[in-house]
DNA sequence: GTACATGATTACGC
DNA sequence: GCGTAATCATGTAC
């Protein structure tokens, strides 16, 4: 016997012993060959049913009892069962078969690219390097961004799994909840167990509209999260000390011909941990500004210089010819012939 | 909060 | 493709 039909006859057999509760003609019945004295049976039955609300508890109880133990009782409870079936199943038969939220798909999809849901990526290493790859660069605080990145990519990926486990768990026991009590009730009135599906979806559905919310926010966080580390100006940081000597000692070394070669570029990025992309801005920033405002770093010109003399002189005391960017050859080039000859360049 | 410094971006010319 | 000039957006010192 299955579910359904357990459920259906489960008062199938009960006892048909009377019941002092009900009357006489319902306790011994009328055989079941009188037609008119079933159909007398039947009003009384829903008779009492009717007015069941109107007794006391006791007496409610006391005539619930004696109803479920009415040997009409069973093939009233099928015919019940059998038009529930007809009616409310085919009312709402057509709303479960609904195609899968598109909304919900997106999101789903989304997390899963980011590497939230589905299974452990390296902490969305995908989109880290979509990431590294828009930024343009694979410098130390590129690394350090990176690592960043995937500290909080992680720590958005446990909440997220953390707040769903809650959910499920609580959907599970709810649900659970809700089918022991639906099936202690079949036992007083029509509940079949396409009922128990259809409520038990019903709560799926309530608790999917509350993980949905779950991964919306979720997908804003990362939304947000994304869009502060691709965002190139928003993290703009200054270069360092050591890097920023190292690019103007070249510049002043250099300003004759300030326009390092791609080599040269290379080398300067290299020691200065930065990229080729960011040498070659550095240096056209400080072409520009440089030229419109000569004055104002004539004193950072003459420090450099001076420093460069310093340490052509080291190299030449020390017999050896330093052969870098930031030391060249040239040694201590006169400062106002370069100044006059990067004007003569720049005009 | 403001002014200035600075790295990045964009439009344009060559 | 590179350099220039203008501009944006952020960092920093006060």
């Amino acid at each position: 016997m299955d579910e359904q039909t357990r459920l259906m006859h489960s008062h199938t057999g009960v006892g048909m012993a009377g019941h002092p509760g009900l009357p006489q003609h319902m306790q011994e019945g009328t055989g079941g060959t009188d037609g008119d004295g079933r159909k007398q049976d039947i009003g009384d039955i829903l008779q009492q049913i009717m007015t069941i609300t109107d007794q006391s508890l006791d007496e409610a109880q006391a005539r619930k009892h004696a109803l479920n133990c009415h040997r009409m009782k069973p093939a009233l409870f099928n015919v019940l069962c059998e038009i529930k079936e007809k009616t409310v199943l085919s009312i709402r038969g057509a709303q479960e078969e609904e195609p899968p939220d598109p909304q919900l798909m997106r999101l789903d999809n989304m997390l899963l690219a980011e590497g939230v849901s589905g299974p452990e990526k390296g902490g969305g290493s995908a989109a880290a390097a979509a990431a590294a790859a828009a930024s343009g660069g694979v410098g130390a605080d590129n690394s350090a961004e990176h690592s960043d990145y995937r500290a909080k990519l992680t720590q958005i990926r446990q909440i997220y799994h953390t707040e769903l486990e809650k959910y499920e768990q609580a959907c599970n026991e709810f649900t659970t909840h809700v089918m022991n009590l639906l099936r202690e009730q079949s036992r007083t009135r029509p509940i079949s167990p396409k009922e128990i599906e259809r409520m038990v979806n019903i709560i799926h559905r309530k608790f999917s509209s509350i993980q949905m919310q779950l991964k919306q926010s979720t997908c804003e966080a990362v939304m947000i999260l994304r869009s502060r580390f691709l965002d190139a100006r928003r993290k703009r940081r200054n270069f360092n000390k050591q890097a920023t000597e190292i690019l103007n000692e070249y510049f002043y070394s250099h300003l004759s011909n300030p326009y390092p070669s791609e080599e040269a570029k290379e080398e300067l990025a290299k020691k200065c941990a930065i990229t080729v992309a960011q040498v070659s801005n550095w240096f056209g920033n400080k072409r520009i500004r440089y030229k419109k405002n000569i004055g104002k770093f004539q004193e950072e010109a003459n420090m450099y210089a001076a420093r460069t003399a310093v340490n052509a002189a080291n190299a030449s005391s020390h017999g050896s010819q330093a052969n870098s960017p930031s030391t060249p050859n040239s040694a201590a080039p006169c400062l106002y012939l370069c100044l006059l000859s990067f004007c003569l360049h720049l005009n």
